[in-house]
DNA sequence: CGGCCCTTTGACGGACGTCAAATAGCGTGG
DNA sequence: CCACGCTATTTGACGTCCGTCAAAGGGCCG
């Protein structure tokens, strides 16, 4: 499975701690959908973890125009580059009611000094990181709108099944249109007609809050994963 | 100045080191403009700097499509995150003539885990590399043509007159208009098209590879840098 | 002088955005 | 259970930004 769900994983087990220490964790809080978990300029001292439900990290611009950088899914830590300094500017917000279980930076790097095997995996968890925003760039500045979306659908399918989440071709979808147009940097508009046109040439399918791919084949294509 | 560009000038003088004790880098070469440094899958084990000239970090798609992550300027590491694993699936294209200083990534490491101090400055610049990379993102999502290419020439005269490189307003630009256009996510022609706009406009001038701003607070004003 | 890039320019086309109206869900409260 | 209001989605007409294509200059170097 993904590196930065499995150190999320990691933490959230150590976190019970031995009976007598204090316990790693600084705070488990709940919050509903629609609202936004970590404020811009909070230059907060703990690194976030998402528990369960989804959730999106993205950047705002004052004129009120966003980019969504990724979507948290259960297991993910917001970011990796969170262990060593804080993440101004960035807000997460709620996309479904989500658990966050929160993480003192000093703790967690005082864990990574004295255990060379977790460093070593949050190195390359942060490398991972770095590679799909590398990959988001790369999906903005030269694709089209339709290899946008066909190569989003196939990448959250991807994540989901390392969680054990994807049933048959099936997964639970609870992105709204306009949080797929602030990922893809589209408008909601063209993304309801690009995943009409999908669903009419029968890649997928999209129902009471769920996704199914029907053409995995003719999706990767369409997203130039030949 | 740029935090990557003092860990380079850094390590550039302690590779001098101790007479007696093994010389830390692994070569410095000299490559042509329009060349290639490091090609596409090569999984190497070193981490090159930048000494003098431009090159252009990027990545390659099977169509000929590409996206230039970053220009690199003298004393820039090629990626902070090559400190920790390869760069694979990225070229390094020398622009002017560059010459490029290797050092070993185990070297380095090495060192790292010597002087908490030269970790920790590490480890900022690898947050103020990821910084630039959301950056890249959200420009390439949200932002219009005119605004890209405005906050493109900003950028690279703010880290030129970090280095000294800035005379008055103007600075060289050895950059063709592909580069640019690979670097903002449009064509050459519309690049040709701006930033004849912007002269006319009198916001900037280019002559000779040299570019000089003439009205910076206009040029901030369309990059939305207000 | 001739060839090769690079840049500029204009006409045209297409992908995507904007605007607006109609429809569908969905939760809340009567 | 229905009425209501809100938000999300769909659809069509239309506009615009940017891409494509093509031709015509520059600059540079052999």
């Amino acid at each position: 499975m993904g590196l930065c769900a499995a150190v999320g994983r990691k933490l959230q087990t150590e976190a019970g701690g031995a009976p007598g220490s204090p316990p790693l964790d600084a705070g488990t809080q709940t919050i509903s959908a629609r609202r936004t978990i970590c404020h811009p300029n909070e230059r907060s001292e703990f690194v976030p973890i998402v528990c369960q439900g989804w959730a999106a990290l993205s950047v705002a611009m004052p004129d009120g125009r966003r980019q969504i950088l990724s979507f948290l899914l259960p297991g993910d830590i917001v970011s990796m580059a969170g262990f060593f300094g804080p993440m101004s500017g960035r807000i997460v917000e709620a996309i479904t009611d989500v658990t966050v279980r929160s993480f003192k930076r000093s703790d967690l790097q005082a864990l990574l000094f004295k255990d060379t095997a977790l460093f070593e995996t949050v190195m390359k968890a942060w490398l991972e990181e770095e590679e799909r925003g590398i990959q988001l760039a790369v999906d903005l500045g030269r694709r089209t709108a339709n290899e946008r979306l066909a190569r989003l659908i196939l990448n959250l399918a991807d994540r989901l099944a390392k969680r054990g989440k994807l049933h048959g071709q099936s997964m639970e979808f609870p992105l709204r249109q306009h949080h797929i147009a602030d990922a893809s940097g589209l408008t909601p508009v063209h993304v309801s007609k690009v995943l009409g046109e999908f669903q009419r040439a029968g890649l997928i399918e999209i129902n009471n809050r769920a996704l199914t791919i029907i053409d995995a084949v003719a999706l990767r294509r369409t997203g130039g994963m030949l």
